[in-house]
DNA sequence: GCGGCACTGGACATTTCTGTCTAGACAGGG
DNA sequence: CCCTGTCTAGACAGAAATGTCCAGTGCCGC
């Protein structure tokens, strides 16, 4: 997977780098997420990250005082974004618990939203530090709460909603985890069932209509 | 998590060791099975071997031709071990579909059945490794089609088998993913419900009680 | 033009790792 | 006792990585 967002000195409607400039802070940056979710944390190395940018690894020591330093910064900017879209969406207004679990589906189909790569890279990250294992613990239990909630809102027992949060929840995370890459026309064909899997309740077809359209603009390329 | 075995020369139930030998070819690959579930596949490293096992490296070179060498045998044992049990246990005979649930659920709890963290290992490796990849998806295949085909015996059409399969499997992984440590009573609070969801029917309280036995003497390490 | 500052390349030192090679240890068989 | 084969320690070579340090580059302000 490619994910390499321009570096500055590419960007059009970035500022032109100014004296000797060559990369930026944020570049370095980029570059470090890229590598992580592509290769993971062991493979984030300044020597590599150096390479990619096309630059020596002089500049690195200059806006970071050290890997770890650097390590730091993605795992805060991890917790900064993945999860507040997420959460959002599990408290979003809806009519049944069936749209909104058709809110909740939206965060899974659409990377601007939550960056599912990311996530896997920091809970593969999490299972080597026990500081991240507590960063993602931290986020995961947010997730929980507001998935937990959200059941509640539509009439669920504690238990029931607890127990439905969870289910929702970890299987998509086992399901990303699998990385099965499937069209989204397959994965859309079960998206009732899923639905009623998940409520025990039958969607209404508007409501799946809508999530389908959705998945389909997202599949194509457009931005929501 | 500490999870090693002991070594062939510790073990009074094994041949003594003769000549010179110091560790066997087993002792090997145990201590990187454990490194591999502990660490990762980035730490299975011959010298950080060898300093477990108190040897030099010289050995590790007379029984494998390489580190990879190394992986792939970890990588067969894997494939050869990690499956067989959930696919037995999926395919027993069960008097209905919550009692057959049921049975699976003792593979998620019981780490001789079906060891998670070794799981894991393979499915972080995976995420490196094209070719581990592809063994762990054909495992994965063959634990989906067996969960499959129990609900489909038990009378779900297709469509509705194949989504709770996935369901019922991908929730474990996800749920296995975010480690909890719950401890066994809280987990079993929630049986009853999660066979609500996972087959939108009602557990008999006998199935109920069999599995919470099975689980507590396993909790307690007692060996099934 | 000069000095200062923010970057930059690259040399240096150190550490860790893998694989190769050689001599040594030990048991078994003739 | 000697030979053979299976292990074993440890030296060696080469590669990759991090952090430190110093001289060079280019812009800005005076």
């Amino acid at each position: 997977m490619v994910r390499a967002r321009p570096l500055h000195r590419d960007d059009p409607s970035k500022e032109p780098l100014i004296g000797n400039v060559k990369v930026t802070r944020e570049d370095w940056l980029n570059v470090a997420l890229d590598a992580l979710v592509s290769d993971g944390v062991e493979q984030v190395k300044v020597l590599a990250l150096g390479d990619r940018l096309g630059v020596s690894r002089s500049s690195f020591y200059w806006y970071f005082t050290s890997r770890q330093d650097l390590l730091d910064a993605l795992l805060d900017h991890w917790e900064k974004t993945n999860t507040a879209a997420l959460v959002d969406l599990a408290g979003a207004e809806a009519a049944t618990i069936t749209a909104a679990v058709c809110n909740v589906f939206r965060a899974v189909v659409n990377p601007a939203l939550f960056d599912i790569a990311f996530d896997f890279a920091v809970r593969d990250w999490a299972r080597r530090s026990g500081a991240v294992r507590r960063v993602l613990d931290r986020s995961e239990a947010l997730r929980l709460d507001a998935l937990t909630a959200m059941f509640a809102r539509h009439g669920y027992d504690p238990l029931e909603a607890l127990t439905r949060a969870r289910v929702l929840y970890y299987m998509q995370i086992g399901y990303n985890d699998a990385d099965l890459r499937e069209p989204v026309e397959d994965r859309l064909r079960l998206v009732p069932m899923y639905l009623y899997v998940f409520t025990g309740r039958h969607a209404q077809p508007a409501e799946i209509a809508d999530f389908t359209t959705y998945a389909r603009r997202i599949d194509q390329g457009e931005t929501s």
